[in-house]
DNA sequence: GCAATGGTTCGGCTAACATCGAACCATGAG
DNA sequence: CTCATGGTTCGATGTTAGCCGAACCATTGC
């Protein structure tokens, strides 16, 4: 009768407040301490490790000890997606927080989306790079051509390093405010990394927003040929 | 303090066994009415009709009265990339269904994801036109080419007929089982019904599956210059 | 060794919600 | 009009699960 992977549980666990909370906060990139989770979730500490058993129970998160700390951050790449994605339907339902605060023009200007860039900026680098044949789809993927390859090392990634990493080298994640892709995988955290390194860019202090230099954001459109902005 | 669209509302949703239930048996496209949607999700008719009464209020779902029924459908293909997307997660984590039917290797090879093909064939064929140029990315999804108009043509798709339907036009969906892309849209939906009416393929009566006579497979491999078939 | 801090386990309280029986409204058939 | 069928509303019931207080284990610093 029943076929298929058995979602509900998975959507169970996101469909709580405080735990939300945690995963929407881990889409930060930033591996956080149980007592900081309960601290942003506003919960006893007692109950925060009850959420996070559940949500290591089912592979949403991880957890690496160090010392008497432990550290949690998302499973998996595929979490990233599937937040982004219930965020996509949110956004069409109308069902957006009260409190839409100034930061919201500059989350869709430009965000963290775990350890790459989202937002109108990124996929605007993303679909300029496709438009100039950067990637060609692989078996697993996206695969950067030898033209790709310039603009990033233009940009002061060696992307030979890059690839060394065991994760997934390159490929497109689906932007739910844009509701298009911009450019994931290591090569997407190669790119912010460098962004920040170079100070075109800072990440505000708590929250996902990305905040550009005007230098830097006037570099990075001539870098990747961007349509002149508005 | 918190941001971005409210998603644990959605994820509630989904996180019931029995709304669950309708949603995948929605995926399949056709819209059903309250009582079948009762019969599969194996509740009384006043539970079902709550159920749907709160699907059709956060809008995942969409009613049409005609007569007495009343007919559901899915309100929007984002919320089928939504489940595709859980399942994605739901099938990394291990937790599919227990029953894992001789129907499985069927599912992986093509299936039905709303009106459009999923699956393995359906992923090669996607990445065989975007190696092709078949497209370029748009403003809102991806833009056919000339040349991509020809391997829709040679199946005897018109596609500016298609291109009148008000939806949107040709976009590339994430496919669970292969982690990779396929084409969506009204494109997609076009393709699939084509399909169909050539007899290459039909779908399963009561599943997502559709199987392929060895003819169709072998017209479309040619069509479409996939790879070679294992 | 002893306190302090980070985290987990246990038990009990409470609120939310899925479920169904029964009654009720709407449409269509005879 | 009358009856049958498709759906919804209401109220009662039972289960689930989130939450916190308190006690407990583990690591670090003094």
């Amino acid at each position: 009768m029943r076929e298929g992977p058995n979602i509900v549980r998975i959507a169970a666990l996101i469909g709580d407040q405080t735990r939300t909370e945690v995963l929407t906060a881990l889409i930060g990139g930033k591996a956080l301490t149980a007592t900081e989770l309960a601290g942003v979730a506003g919960v006893t500490k007692q109950t925060i490790s009850g959420h996070l058993a559940k949500l290591i129970d089912a592979q949403l998160v991880s957890v690496e000890s160090q010392g008497r700390h432990r550290y949690f951050r998302l499973a998996d790449d595929d979490v990233v997606q599937l937040l982004e994605s219930l965020m996509g339907v949110a956004h069409r339902t109308g069902a957006v927080r009260l409190r839409s605060s100034p930061r919201d023009p500059a989350m869709h200007k430009a965000r963290v989306c775990y350890d790459h860039l989202a937002g109108e900026l990124s996929v605007q680098i993303y679909e300029s790079l496709l438009k100039r044949d950067a990637f060609v789809p692989g078996k697993d993927g996206l695969v950067l051509t030898v033209g790709g390859k310039r603009f990033f090392t233009r940009v002061g990634i060696d992307v030979e390093i890059v690839r060394l990493q065991r994760r997934n080298f390159c490929r497109a994640c689906l932007d739910w405010s844009e509701r298009r892709h911009h450019l994931a995988g290591a090569l997407g955290a190669a790119l912010l990394e460098r962004l920040m390194v170079l100070d075109w860019a800072k990440r505000d202090r708590d929250s996902r927003v990305v905040n550009f230099s005007r230098a830097g954001e006037q570099a990075l459109r001539e870098l990747f040929r961007l349509p002149v902005a508005r």
